[in-house]
DNA sequence: GTGCGGGCTTTACGGTGTAAAGACAATTTA
DNA sequence: TAAATTGTCTTTACACCGTAAAGCCCGCAC
């Protein structure tokens, strides 16, 4: 028989809701068990709370996960304008950035999918295009390294928690013991070059080729 | 009243299920109402039939959404191989996949999420790293490229489809009449260079980039 | 004290994916 | 021809989802 709550009886001291302790619990549990796995009654229930409590802090889940971009966009270091050049800037940023795909693998896909304007993310914004500028880059062009460097870090971060979250040195098509060398040699050839252990090469590959670009661009 | 089904009143003649008509309406429904508003129930209305007869064909809704997949990658044109030097035949790859992203906005977050193996991807995937190595690559150059064009292809899709999604020509953050320039005078500066109807340009500009690497890379 | 308001709970509704079993026509078997 | 089998679709049921609406209760202001 389920006991009514007296006065006598305390119902477990718990620090109040605010948003923040609850898009925080929220990204925990994205963490833990995937963005499936966020639904208002469980993360209620992750906080000693009904689920429906949420709902006076957030008007709807769209708002939750808003907040639960915030807390990941806080993770993203940006260098104070003086401290360094304007491309080592950059690869700070962005390298923070990819962080966030490693570190919240089940998560990162928010960041990709959502629209999302706070004034965190304007002020992110400006100091990319910024450092673009302090590097010499022309409005136009800066429009379009913005773009690049944008499509290429989601991309690379989609991809690499794809190949990561198979076991545990997959490659993208579990390559490495291919068996079937006659009927896909190219793939049979490559695949020892796709495993996980080669990301970070990978990753680094692309990305310098874009700051080659970038550096002879600036000449103009 | 709801009549009962009798022998002389024939139920509204109907094409049989199959895997392949069943996807393909999905992939309508989705087109349609986007990827949530695919639901078993709601594709079994839009087929004539009740949602549970969809899992006489699909095991569960995974296997539909790869069924979905299927019929998105039939989409991508492969040139043979002795029709075109190896880099236009990427291009013309490269062009087709870009398309889905264009025709099939609302599903193309698919191809990004989903891990998917079947013959028809190890074939496209085969195709793509031939025509790397015909162009001259080392397997470790053409794992590098793959990944690089990989990245961005589906970085580029998911943000274009963003970018298009705002009406009518709005920029990522819609920006275009941005009202704000003392606080983020870069993004100001910016903002009518990232304008919908600059899309292909930009994304031009980064496929190039990397092809001009590309051609160089083969000399070695 | 009395009233109020904010924070949380309760209840309810229509939707979801899907397991299990049933209905019924077409096909195969005897 | 009749009976059995098979394959396709339907029915029912369950646990879960997001969330609207209303209620409870504690701490504060007066």
């Amino acid at each position: 028989m389920a006991r009514k709550r007296r006065t006598s009886e305390r119902p477990a001291p718990r620090a109040p809701l605010t948003r923040e302790s609850i898009s925080r619990a929220a990204l925990q549990l994205i963490d833990r068990e995937g963005l499936d796995g966020l639904s208002m009654r469980q993360l209620g229930r992750a906080m000693g709370v009904e689920g429906m409590a949420i709902y006076h802090h957030f008007r709807d889940k769209g708002e939750l996960l808003d907040g639960v971009m915030e807390r990941l966009f806080e993770e993203v270091e940006v260098p104070p304008r003086g401290s360094l050049p304007p491309l080592e800037r950059l690869r700070r940023m962005f390298g923070s950035y990819r962080g966030i795909s490693i570190r919240h693998p089940k998560a990162f896909i928010l960041l990709v999918n959502r629209r999302f304007n706070t004034e965190r993310l304007f002020a992110l914004y400006e100091q990319v295009l910024e450092a673009l500028a302090d590097h010499g880059l022309t409005p136009e062009l800066s429009a379009r390294y913005f773009r690049m460097f944008g499509y290429y870090m989601n991309g690379a971060g989609m991809a690499e928690i794809a190949s990561r979250a198979a076991q545990p040195d997959a490659t993208p098509v579990q390559l490495e013991t291919f068996d079937r060398r006659e009927q896909y040699p190219r793939i049979a050839a490559v695949a020892p070059h796709l495993r996980v252990a080669k990301l970070d090469a990978i990753y680094d590959f692309g990305l310098d080729m874009i700051f080659r670009e970038l550096q002879k661009s600036a000449k103009a």
